[in-house]
DNA sequence: ATTTTTTACTTGCAAAATGCAAGTTAGAAA
DNA sequence: TTTCTAACTTGCATTTTGCAAGTAAAAAAT
């Protein structure tokens, strides 16, 4: 259970996404990715220990869900949810500083700057995956 | 001198400002702190070494100044960059997410949803400090 | 001009977070 | 059924954050 250094809302997001890897995990399911090896690929390359700990700490914060690949299966898909998509804005925002203000920075994929919140937490999507 | 975990502009923003102090920081500065005594002020009670730290990070980054409050006077007094101040959008969709997501956060001043990147670094702003 | 107070750090150590690399096990593939 | 692989877990090292006391120069008070 996160407990908030203040009522302050920037203050409070942070103490729930503010460490070193919540926000780029939540950009990596962002632009597709569903599963604990889809982010263990991820070019920043977390430690096996931390992604464990972040998605248990994301999913009890409800900003992802683990959800069945398939009936009985107990390896999960991850999603979003509404609240962790909520998210989207303020990422695509911190993206286009990066972009701006760093030197030679990549170009997220065209997906990453069209998703919107809305494009998550429908439930189809959790079936559909494969 | 931060060296970026990978070339992605999230991930290489979150290098510079992604630890737990530099957006609470940058939030104060926003709504007007300006000393280091404002900011060991902030309600969220940073420690002395971390903020003395965090100041010098965020100074050789180029996201924040400090210059003289007078001639000669070491006591100096902390602005915000062009380069810092451009990220006044993402810290508003962050404020906007806390606000909408979690429970009970405060509101804002008026003066942080009000605030335009090009409100800062204007050097004006630098002399006025009184 | 001198003394006192305050600001801006610095320091030493403890606690928490992150990272590395090996290990384990259940689910999936062969 | 056996083998492989995904999803963690574990033990320990390193880094970051936090606590609290200390220091010294600048600013305020006398």
């Amino acid at each position: 259970m996160v407990k908030f250094r203040t009522g302050c809302p920037i203050a409070s997001a942070l103490d729930i996404v503010g460490d070193k890897w919540s926000i780029v995990i939540i950009r990596s399911m962002v632009v597709g990715a569903t599963s604990y090896s889809d982010l263990l690929a991820m070019p920043e390359k977390i430690a096996t220990n931390i992604l464990a700990e972040r998605l248990r700490r994301l999913e009890e914060a409800g900003l992802i869900r683990q959800t069945q690949a398939r009936q009985g299966a107990t390896r999960g898909v991850y999603g979003l949810t509404a609240k962790g998509a909520a998210l989207i804005p303020a990422l695509q925002a911190l993206a286009r500083w990066g972009e701006d203000e760093l030197p030679d920075r990549w170009t997220p994929p065209e997906r990453f700057y069209s998703a919107r919140p809305a494009d998550f937490d429908n439930g189809s999507m959790v079936t559909s995956a494969s």
